[in-house]
This record gives C-alpha cells, sequence and structure tokens, in this order.
RNA sequence: GCGCCCGUAGCUCAGCUGGAUAGAGUACUUGGCUACGAACCAAGGGGUCGGGCGUUCGAAUCGCUCCGGGCGCACCA
C-alpha cells in the first residue's frame, strides 16, 4: 500500500467522486461548477478535515444542506485514511483521518530529511527575484534589513516550492545621489564638515562619509568578488572619488548582507546598462514603438497608454534620462535572460514606480505579460530607541544600520523579527525590547524545541537510523495525534508561502508546531522501559525536529542542537 | 485632492481564495523541576475585529461609505 499523506487532496478526490454521484451536473464536466474546499478545522471535534460543500450546493438543489451531506457521504468511495464522517453545524462535512494513516508522516519525514515539505508548484520554472537594492550612498539600515530578511526568506519557500531562484542585487550606482555623494566625499577630502557653511543641502552628512575620504585620501585597496578599487588620493579627480566612493560602500553593504546571512546569485550595475549600451537601445524601441513624444525640450513616454495618471518624461532637457529609463532597460534585461516571472521586493516608498516600469516594458512589445513582474512590496520599519522614534535620514546621518542591529540582538533573532510578520503591515522595531528580552525572543522558543529534542536523541544514544523504521503504531495520545498532523501540514504551509507571497507563514507554523512539541515534552517521557513505546516516541520527537529545522532554514535562522 | 497599504485583547501581531464558540506571544494572577534541558508547561481574567450600511444560509474576511495612521504623487532615485 502506498502511503497517502496529502489528505487534502486525496479527501478532495473523494469528494469529487461523491459529487459527479449526487450532482453530476456540478461535477468537473458538469454545466454549473462548485469548488471543492477541503479546510483544517479550528477545533478538534470538528474533525482533521471539513468540506462545506453540501451547503454550498444547498440553494441550487432546493435541499436543506444537511440532507444534501448526507447523500454525499453515502457515495463517498470507500478509503483506508478515513475513520469517520460526520455531518455538523449547519452542513458541515467533517472528516476524521486514521491515526494509523497520520502515523506514517514519522517515517516520510525521517526518510525525506532536509527534503520534507518540499513541493513541485514551480516545476523548476525559472524566478527572478530582486531584493535589498540599496543604492551605494551609505550603510544599510533596518528597513533594508526587513527587505533582506523578507526576500532571502520568500527565495527560500520558492526554492523549496519547486522554483528554479536567482537572487539579484541592483545597485543604482549612477544618477544624481551618486552625485551627491561624490561631492560630499570630495569635500569631506578637503576638510569641509557638514557644520560649515559651504555643506550643500543635498549632502551626505553621515560620519561614514568622513571614513571614505579618508580612505580615498590614504590611497586604500577595495577588494571585493567583482572588483579592485584603489584609489588615487587626488581630490580633484571627481571620476575617481565617485569610483572610489561606489566601490567601498558597495564592500561595507556586501559584508553586512553576509553577516545576515543573504548571498545574491547576480549584482546588476545601473551604471552598466549605459555603458553596455542598454538604455539607448531601450530608448530607441520606445521612440520606434509610437508611444513617446517631445514636448518641452524633453522627451515623454505616454505611460498613460498603459494605465498610469500622467505621462512620464524619459529625457529631461538637460539631456539626461530620469530613473525609469535604465529600470525599463534593466527589466528588459531580465525579460531576455528568461525569466518568465520575476518578484521585486522593495520598501513600499518605491510603488510608484510599478506602473511606470510596467508600461515602459508593454510599450516596447515584446511580449512581456501585462502584470510582469510582480512586486512585494514591504511597510516601513520604525525604530524605537530609549522609547522614542529614531528618524532615518541617509543625508542627515541618521541612523540605525543592519549591523547595528546583528551586533545588539543577533543574527537570528533579527531575521526572524523581521520575517516573521506579514509585510504588508508596518513594523515598529523596538531596540532596547529586542535587546533587553533578547531570550524571550520567540526565535528562541523555537530553537529551544530543536536543542531539547536534540538532548533527548543524545540521552538515548541509539542509532538514529533505526528510527527511520520504527514502529510507530503506537502514537495514539492527544499530544502525539496533534504534532503528526502539523507536520502533514508543513508541504501545505509552504505551499501558501509560496503561493501568497508570505514567508511569514513558516514563523508562525514554526511557533506552533514549537509548542505542540513542548507540551508533548512536559506531558510524557521518552527514555521509557518499553522499548517499543521508546522508539515510537523517539522517531517522532526526530521527526519533529526534523521539520523543525527545515523550517529555520527557510527563515535563515539557524538550528543549534545545543544552546 | 488622487493612488497604494494598514486599523483585531493593555502592548506586539496571526487569522482575510467568506465558514462552526475570533487566536498566539507579552503583561497581569495562580500552580508545576530529587525523572530525558523550567530559554519549558498547565490554569485564569482580558474583545462593539475603527464606525456605519449592504451582499450571503453564514462577514474580522467581500462591496460601498466615513473616521484614524503610514507611504507615494518631480524634467529625484
Amino acid at each position: 500500500m502506498s502511503v497517502v499523506l496529502n489528505f487534502k487532496s486525496h479527501l478532495s478526490e473523494l469528494f469529487a467522486q461523491a459529487l459527479r454521484e449526487v450532482a453530476p451536473e456540478f461535477a468537473n464536466n458538469g454545466s454549473a461548477q462548485v469548488e471543492i474546499l477541503i479546510e483544517r478545522p479550528k477545533l478538534a471535534s470538528h474533525g482533521d478535515y471539513a468540506c462545506n460543500l453540501a451547503m454550498q450546493l444547498a440553494k441550487a438543489l432546493r435541499k436543506p444542506p444537511r440532507d444534501i451531506a448526507q447523500a454525499l457521504i453515502a457515495a463517498l468511495p470507500a478509503s483506508e485514511v478515513v475513520a469517520k464522517v460526520e455531518i455538523a453545524g449547519a452542513g458541515f462535512i467533517n472528516v476524521f483521518v486514521t491515526t494509523a494513516a497520520k502515523q506514517g508522516v514519522v517515517r516520510g519525514v525521517l526518510q525525506a530529511g532536509a527534503g520534507y515539505g518540499h513541493v513541485h508548484l514551480g516545476a523548476g520554472r525559472k524566478v527572478g527575484v530582486e531584493f535589498v537594492s540599496a543604492n551605494p550612498t551609505g550603510p544599510l539600515h533596518v528597513g533594508h534589513g526587513r527587505g533582506a530578511a523578507v526576500g532571502d526568506c520568500l527565495c527560500n519557500v520558492l526554492h523549496a516550492a519547486g522554483w528554479n531562484v536567482t537572487r539579484e542585487f541592483y545597485y543604482n550606482d549612477a544618477g544624481a545621489q551618486i552625485d551627491n555623494l561624490m561631492r560630499s566625499v570630495q569635500l569631506r577630502c578637503l576638510g569641509i564638515t557638514p557644520d560649515d557653511p559651504g555643506w550643500p543641502e543635498a549632502g551626505y552628512r553621515g560620519d561614514y562619509i568622513a571614513d571614505v575620504a579618508k580612505a580615498y585620501l590614504a590611497r586604500e585597496m577595495v577588494e571585493a568578488d567583482d572588483q579592485h578599487v584603489q584609489a588615487s588620493g587626488d581630490v580633484n579627480d571627481a571620476e575617481a572619488i565617485r569610483h572610489f566612493a561606489v566601490a567601498y560602500l558597495r564592500r561595507e553593504q556586501d559584508l553586512d548582507l553576509r553577516a545576515f546571512g543573504v548571498n545574491f546569485d547576480v549584482f546588476s550595475l545601473e551604471s552598466a546598462l549605459y555603458t553596455d549600451g542598454k538604455v539607448e537601445e531601450t530608448v530607441k524601441k520606445l521612440i520606434a514603438s509610437g508611444h513617446t513624444y517631445e514636448q518641452d525640450d524633453a522627451l515623454w513616454l505616454r505611460t498613460t497608454d498603459f494605465g498610469d495618471d500622467k505621462d512620464r518624461v524619459m529625457r529631461k532637457s538637460d539631456g539626461g534620462y530620469t530613473y525609469f529609463v535604465p529600470d525599463v532597460a534593466y527589466h528588459l534585461d531580465k525579460w531576455r535572460r528568461g525569466f518568465g516571472r520575476v518578484i521585486n521586493e522593495q520598501g513600499s516608498d518605491h510603488h510608484s514606480t510599478i506602473t511606470r516600469v510596467r508600461a515602459g516594458l508593454q510599450a516596447l512589445a515584446v511580449g512581456i505579460p501585462k502584470g510582469w513582474p510582480d512586486y512585494v512590496l514591504h511597510q516601513m520599519v520604525t525604530v524605537l530607541k530609549n522609547g522614542e522614534e529614531v528618524k532615518i535620514s541617509k543625508r542627515a546621518g541618521s541612523y540605525v544600520t543592519l549591523r547595528d542591529l546583528i551586533d545588539e540582538v543577533g543574527c537570528d533573532a533579527t531575521r526572524y523579527f523581521l520575517a516573521a510578520r506579514h509585510p504588508d503591515s508596518q513594523l515598529v522595531f523596538d531596540i532596547d525590547l529586542a535587546k533587553s528580552q533578547s531570550n524571550d525572543n520567540p526565535v528562541y522558543y523555537i530553537q529551544y524545541a530543536h536543542a531539547r529534542i536534540h538532548a533527548v536523541l543524545a540521552q538515548w544514544g541509539g542509532d538514529r537510523q533505526s528510527l527511520h523504521h520504527a514502529d510507530v503504531s503506537a502514537l495514539e495520545s492527544e499530544y502525539e495525534t496533534a504534532l503528526l498532523q502539523r507536520m502533514i501540514d508543513f508541504p501545505q504551509v509552504i505551499e501558501s508561502a509560496a503561493d501568497d507571497l508570505a514567508p511569514h507563514l513558516v514563523a508562525f507554523y514554526l511557533k506552533d508546531l514549537a509548542a505542540g512539541f513542548h507540551s508533548y515534552y512536559n506531558a510524557s517521557r521518552f527514555l521509557v522501559e518499553d522499548e517499543k513505546i521508546k522508539l515510537a516516541r523517539l522517531a517522532l520527537v526526530a521527526a519533529v525536529a526534523q521539520v523543525v529545522r527545515n523550517g529555520l532554514l527557510l527563515l535563515g535562522v539557524s538550528a543549534p542542537e545545543k544552546m
């Protein structure tokens, strides 16, 4: 007998068959349609799975829902998985799954190991995920940290859901902000500080600018994976300063990201889009498309043809391009690299670019689908320190850097904090709370479950491989079946997180799983006399540890065996 | 003014492809280590799901509207 673990789809098929018998016109190839929804009830007394089919059909069939439920149950094909079926409430059909069927998950988890939970939604298709993409004009702050945590976790989840994921970082290393950066460093080289009257309004005021200037004057070398830049020390060489400052700050950002456990496959430079001629090419294509026009010495794109509320300038009257032109060129490049799907994770303050970029891509008329690319926008992070909000402004030099957070509250806790909330909700990061109560952080609660299990397994000292074939038929208690069911849910959590682009679901799932384990731990003993019971329980908790570990790795959080 | 997001327990947040008695953490009260890790567990109080109207057998969830908060509305990026 093959082991059924995806009870949801199994039950869905059973109900589809029953439906064909009871109301054929609503079945798959019938004229009317109804969705067969199998959900997990909140209360255990309502069974393991519930189906609301009867209530959906009641009106059309003009029969009481409970009568329809009765008929559906009568028509339900036999299954080894189903222990009991009940009608409840207004007409819910509650299904109880046999404990024996649930027990199969233990072997399933232990054999699949790190692969347990993986699903095939993506079918190996390519998806490009761009995230962080901070301007190389200063250190990464909390907001970037949220982008890094959410984006990286999303990538992990998509990978687990069967997508072929590429992580990409885009550097806006051209344009006006970089000019400001260059000028700020140059002034610092000349000994002018932000407090001096000659300091420009748009200049960057942070202390790190002085560090860059000092390094430049000292003719330091910036070494990183893809770049080696030697400072000339010449205060009058604007190009050399620009080049060095960008390289210096990119290196700092890379180091921060690495310390945060986030790695990218591809780094794209805005400046390269100019030097490679991709910006020019995009402009020519847009002009050829007929969606552009000249007005007031500027070149405009008629983005209103594609749903924008007003047209946008492409080439300014001073001859330079606006930001969104290289952005369109960049996305055209992504499309040509074969990404049928692209997800951009950004702060919600960038949401106005969405319409523009999509409009530009549509104007190109190269076959890019309308809603391409996808966006995940995280809301702003406000930071509390000493009970007061810290205003983040690069220019003012007021900062809470990602590096500070990693140093003060740790990488694991920071990642968990930033990834464990819905991207749509604003986030208050209370630094004092995160620091002072770091032991109450939910991430430790989850890690503790993992460590506890490993302590038990170490105490036992037996061959862990032997647990893969343990007889688990003794696992019948309330605690045990609850844990079995939670582990069965894991693949569906990954599926939902990938579908909804909502990595925080993994964090909440893990908290529930850990809670289930801690309750079990306090209510039971594992190293008991009875060999069969002992091995069954050890197999169960070993499987739980595996799922906890798999989930923590999705979040980019470590799964320590001791803490 | 227009667009996007949010408003759920004192606080921080889940739940939102409509489902049954709205959940967790924290804080507060009480109990549990001479047995595998107490960074844990068990029990208790705490709610007009921002307000109103509507759709529905059924609304925290969908629609409209009002109120409140965040972000964005450049020939900046």
